[in-house]
DNA sequence: TGGTGGGGAGAACGGTCGTTCTCCCTGGTG
DNA sequence: CACCAGGGAGAACGACCGTTCTCCCCACCA
């Protein structure tokens, strides 16, 4: 067990609150008693309550990339590939507890863009719009790069519209 | 002076300070100090603090009603209206301190949806929507409320692209 | 067998949170 | 003139914040 097990509850339990009650509401004292671990044991593990938001954004991160796998080079896999990204954005509106984008709700709740909150929320969405980008481009659009701008527009659009309204509107 | 000059103080800059840095970022110290004013004469104002934050959004709404005017009744006007109204938005996208849209934001702050300040949210977003899709019905859209809903979603995804890239995809 | 390190249990820190309190001063209005 | 609401000044509250600390237990491995 590598990941050291309490490490690893740790993550998990504050994965689930970070997300559904915002970074800033809740305190260490509500992770380590949820995860049923010691203070001493948390900061054993984290240098502090940042570098466990960061690491829960990570976590994110990666899931997300691993879901949604790498992009064929052919452009019928790319457009099929996209258009699998697409569906996965509305899925995931509807699903329940969906309190829109981890990334777009943790950028709000840090203004600090060199935080390194605000790096990691950045180092997805470059990743995100380039993967987009480049299966635009295999998929054979013109103008990829603003195709693949348009289309994370389109997904933050939708991830609010989740949040904030019905999520009905899944036709992006 | 019927709004009690110290009131307008405390809701300015506290408008300024929760739209800057996040609601649950600036404490009522923080306000007070900032606004020059004693915590006595804060509470004298406002029952709490959810009441300020409430107060701040309500004034942005106003702001922004008062801003769009009334949509004409005519179909040429009603265009109009929405063409100006999209131009505002790209507008405020590219402005100095630019920091996302306040009601989106402070929703991301605020995971109960019954609080105050979610409801503040919600009749804000209601009213955009529902005027945008009058303005839509007036200048001769077949889909009125569709369309609506699909200009909401494009806002909202200019508002955080503008915020977390760049704010040259004004272009919606 | 003797470490060594991960984990549990809990006290304590200084700071900040939102809130309430008392006291006093001042400017207008009856 | 008497009054009193609006505001300034500041102490105090209990709770929570993130962080650090000591002490002890146990499993593993050399």
């Amino acid at each position: 067990m590598r990941p050291s097990e309490a490490r690893e509850r740790l993550l998990r339990t504050a994965s689930a609150l970070f997300y559904a009650e915002g970074v800033r509401g809740v305190g260490v004292d509500r992770v380590i008693a949820e995860a049923s671990v010691t203070r001493a044991t948390f900061y054993r593990h984290f240098p502090g309550k940042e570098d466990l938001v960061v690491a829960w954004l990570r976590g994110v991160d990666a899931a997300v990339r691993e879901r949604a796998g790498d992009p064929p080079p052919d452009a019928r896999g790319a457009a099929a590939w996209l258009l699998g990204l697409t569906a996965a954005v509305g899925e995931q509106l509807c699903g329940p507890g969906f309190r829109g984008c981890p990334f777009i709700n943790a950028a709000a709740e840090h203004p600090d863009p060199d935080s390194p909150v605000r790096r990691a929320v950045r180092e997805h969405r470059r990743w995100l719009e380039t993967a987009v980008a480049g299966a635009f481009g295999r998929a054979g659009h013109p103008e990829p790069a603003a195709a693949a701008r348009r289309w994370v527009l389109l997904r933050d659009g939708a991830m609010v519209a989740g949040y904030l309204a019905d999520p009905a509107a899944a036709q992006a």
